[in-house]
DNA sequence: ACAAAATAAATAGGAGTCCTATTTATTAAA
DNA sequence: TTTAATAAATAGGACTCCTATTTATTTTGT
């Protein structure tokens, strides 16, 4: 039919490239977001991570694994932001081994700051349109899915992965999902990558769920 | 109507994190294959892409735009390939200030072992349909057209930006388009992000063809 | 033609990433 | 309890990545 079927690179593989050049970008916007602060990419994601969940502190393997980086690396990074002062570390109360970090008030502050600045990764996505944003949330959702699967990824944050997710339970094609620990309904557009009040659903529940919202994504019925 | 709208973060944002995630594991991955071949991934990186266009001998310049990283930068890594006897550099004719970086043939045969390796990146785009990962290839190669048109990143070898490309103009809606270079009709699914055939589009034409393709794939009427 | 401005790349200098391998504690298991 | 496994730190080394500056050329404006 053409001759391109044969020719070209694996579709998957042309994908990877094509993201590949995205996050060069988004290194590149990291450089100039975290300097402002003092920080180079790799303290402000150190940062901003432990910021994130680490109330009670984190351990330094957790943050190696959301990094994808060696142990020793997070050692290295998070010493250097002890020397900033802008995280501590505590003996941990449950683990004689283990150290809890927490972010300091000074680094609270920091993360407030990297938290405004908009990059020109976000400017670029912001000129597709709405249905085009949220078509591509629901494919990196399910990337981060098959990745978190692969046991690539630790487990996100997701919506989807939620005890109080319900998918597809409104005929509003807007909004026809609920989040039952708030008890409203939402859509497509709002699925989160990483909620504070996250709970992991069961294995089987949460099977379901992303049945349900495989079939729902790809082509549902226009209405009802 | 749900309260979504005004408490969670901006679309765009969410995407950009979610993108984020995936880079981080594109990062570890690069670090795996990499190192198969005794490189890390900035010089896998730098190495790939002199191998793909600098046949004539690449500027440090244009790889260190490539890179998004400074020019003193490129200079390191190039320097560490060519010590590694896989990068030459020679005397640009054209200009006595600059040099004309080369890949050798013990370079081009690391390139192609870099080239056979499967990451995990690779493997979780793979479980979407069809269908999603060619949806997917169409608003990242949107995405990648609003950085460059930001000057964020340098111009790509897009088929939607060559001068053979035409959008929409088969009946055909598994393979609309058309490269007239082959002249052969092609799909979404078989754009190309980096084609070595291609040929900058004048800025009109270019205008048209976006128009036409921005179009297209939002929502094209099923059939004819 | 010629000083001034712009450009190509290298250098200097320094903080820090990132790795593997190993060591030091502590906790868990056989 | 030995033995294993785990949490983190250390050691050591190659390199990334930055800003600022320097050294050559080219390009421009007069």
């Amino acid at each position: 039919m053409t001759p391109f079927d044969a020719l070209s690179t694996p579709l998957a593989r042309r994908l990877r490239d094509g993201l590949d050049r995205i996050c060069t970008v988004m290194r590149a916007d990291q450089w100039g977001v975290a300097e402002e602060s003092g920080l180079n990419p790799t303290q402000a994601h150190v940062l901003t991570f432990v910021a994130g969940r680490g109330a009670t502190g984190m351990r330094v393997r957790s943050i190696a694994d959301h990094l994808g980086v060696a142990q020793p690396t997070a050692t290295d990074s998070i010493g250097a932001l002890v020397r900033k002062g802008l995280l501590t570390k505590v003996a941990d109360p449950e683990d004689a081994r283990a150290v809890a970090i927490r972010v300091t008030p000074a680094g609270h502050d920091v993360v407030r700051g990297l938290g405004l600045a908009i990059t020109s990764a976000e400017r670029a996505l912001e000129t597709l349109s709405m249905k085009e944003q949220s078509t591509l949330l629901g494919l990196v959702i399910k990337t981060i899915r098959a990745l978190q699967q692969a046991g690539a990824i630790p487990p996100q944050r997701l919506c989807v992965s939620c005890r109080y997710f319900r998918a597809y339970v409104h005929d509003d094609e807007d909004i026809p999902h609920h989040c039952a620990l708030v008890d409203a309904p939402f859509g497509g557009r709002h699925l989160r990558l990483d909620c504070p009040e996250h709970e992991q659903a069961e294995p089987e529940a949460l099977d379901a769920a992303w049945k349900v919202f495989d079939r729902g994504a790809d082509d549902l019925p226009m209405s009802t």
